[in-house]
RNA sequence: GGUGGAGUCGCCUAGUGGCCGAGGGCGCACGCCUCGAAAGCGUGUGAGGGGGCAACCCCUCCGUGGGUUCAAAUCCCACCUCCACCGCCA
């Protein structure tokens, strides 16, 4: 969400926004609405100076009076209300279209209407090379005995998988090595709820535009979270923190959920995309200052890189084109991680920075050390996403014989071993 | 799941229809006092929106949303959260 103030002194600017992003918003329309909605504020705030008055005299009336002053309220009182319902729906289309703003993307992201306009920064190592035909992680998962697919998708369908084995242990390493190294750069480990209600699905901007991703449990008016950045922030929103407490560094875990309606029938084999899945994310919560949330940015990022440095992968960074960072996306890079299957990079992490954009949909605010109440910056990164990431370990790290060779990171994790 | 109780300005609390335009205490800030501090005394101390060039003014918010009334923190309804006890349960 934008400032309203903001967008009335630069309508081009989020016109602009709308157009890079590939968005369907009418600024004009909700200039109007805020227009007309102010205008209506006043004449509702007047009419109400005007009934508080009234009980005023009537308090102090006799009895006469007070018939009198009855007929006379009641005509005052349909005009109140009348101008009451109007302000309310007025209000209400302007919220609506006040949560499609989308952010203002920064100068340097390449304007395009999606990935194919992505513009890759970096490649950190270089792909292995087999002097053997090396399988594909569902291959090799499957000879090794260590996922069940076509039983775990009688128990759950399509796009469901089932850990076994020492998978399950590499899954186990790659997570407390992860939040391991989170916690010395201050990253609190945080164990969040999935489950979530709308309130903190809005206030990171993943509803109303991503409600089809989303799984719903409508008896119990909740839904699953794609990821633990819902409750991060949601356990924050509404709140004015003390500046003093800043920054806030969280390492999120939870299982994340994705109905992945968008990408139906695509890597429907093996361990790419699935709907169910464990994350640890990186996150942090900043005063509102460009610079600052920019240093913390790259950090987020640097964290990432370190990572899969760590783990022997090969990526690339890629810096993401307008159309594909997102309606509240201030930047965001994306890092692709090599798999010898597909012969290709595919996003492994992704990190962002919002500014305040989610802080304000999310009413979440700190007091500087002036006393000035601001909406603060958050980010996000991952820091792994498995199964996926497993996938590259298995494809990456595979030797003749079927076996896969532990990062040297993760071995004491696995008591020590070196093969799997 | 059942029964009972509760949610007020950072914290504690007063407040059963108009004097609440929300009082008090703690905390915090500033001032006086002091060599300095503590104590004491005094003053101030929530958020959001709107109007005006401005000093300033107005409106909303007492968990949330409805309702009753000329008038609601206060009465009614629903929901949320917390506490206690009972039941069930990894």
């Amino acid at each position: 969400m934008l400032d309203k103030r903001f967008i009335r002194e630069n309508p081009q600017a989020v016109k602009d926004a709308v157009a890079v992003k590939g968005l369907d918003l009418d600024v004009d329309e909700l200039l109007q609405l805020d227009q007309d909605n102010r205008k209506l504020q006043f004449e509702v705030d007047e009419a109400q100076a005007r009934r508080k008055s009234f009980a005023k005299q009537f308090a102090k009336a006799d009895e006469a009076r007070r018939a009198e002053l009855r007929v006379e309220h009641e005509a005052f009182d349909h005009q109140l209300k009348d101008l009451r319902e109007q302000l309310a729906r007025t209000g209400e289309r302007l919220s609506e279209l006040m949560l499609l703003t989308p952010n203002i993307p920064w100068s340097g992201a390449p304007v395009g209407p999606d990935e194919a306009a992505n513009v890759v920064l970096r490649t950190v190592g270089t792909p292995p090379e087999f002097d053997f035909t090396p399988l594909d992680h569902t291959e090799l998962a499957e000879k090794r005995g260590w996922a069940e697919f076509a039983r775990a998708r009688k128990v759950a369908g399509e796009r469901a998988y089932a850990l076994v084995g020492d998978l399950v242990m590499l899954e186990r390493a790659v997570h407390s090595y992860a939040l391991d190294l989170l916690r010395t750069r201050e990253f609190t480990p945080v164990a969040v709820p999935a489950l979530v209600r709308e309130e903190p699905l809005i206030g990171t901007g993943m509803l109303p535009k991503a409600r089809e991703e989303i799984y719903a449990i409508p008896e119990d008016d909740l839904y699953l979270a794609g990821t633990a950045e819902v409750a991060l922030v949601g356990l924050h929103a509404g709140e004015i923190l003390d500046a003093a407490r800043l920054p806030i560094r969280y390492a999120g875990i939870s299982p994340c959920f994705r109905r992945e309606i968008g990408s139906a029938s695509r890597d429907v084999r093996g361990l790419l995309r699935v709907h169910q899945f464990e994350k640890v994310e990186q996150f942090v919560l900043c005063v509102a200052d460009e610079a600052e949330s920019a240093r913390w940015h790259a950090e987020l990022l640097a964290t990432a890189e370190r990572i899969l440095t760590d783990l022997g992968l090969c990526y690339e960074v890629v810096e993401c084109a307008t159309g594909d960072m997102g309606v509240g996306k201030f930047r965001m890079n994306d890092i692709n991680t090599w798999f010898p299957s597909l012969g290709r990079f595919r996003e492994t992490h992704s990190c962002s920075t919002l500014h305040d954009w989610q802080a304000r949909r999310a009413n979440l605010r700190y007091r500087d050390s002036g006393g000035t109440i601001r909406f603060a910056h958050t980010l996000n990164n991952t820091a792994v996403a498995t199964p996926r990431l497993l996938a590259a370990l298995l494809e990456n790290h595979q030797t003749a014989d079927g076996a896969v060779r532990v990062p040297e990171v993760l071995r004491p994790y696995l008591g020590g071993r070196e093969l799997i």
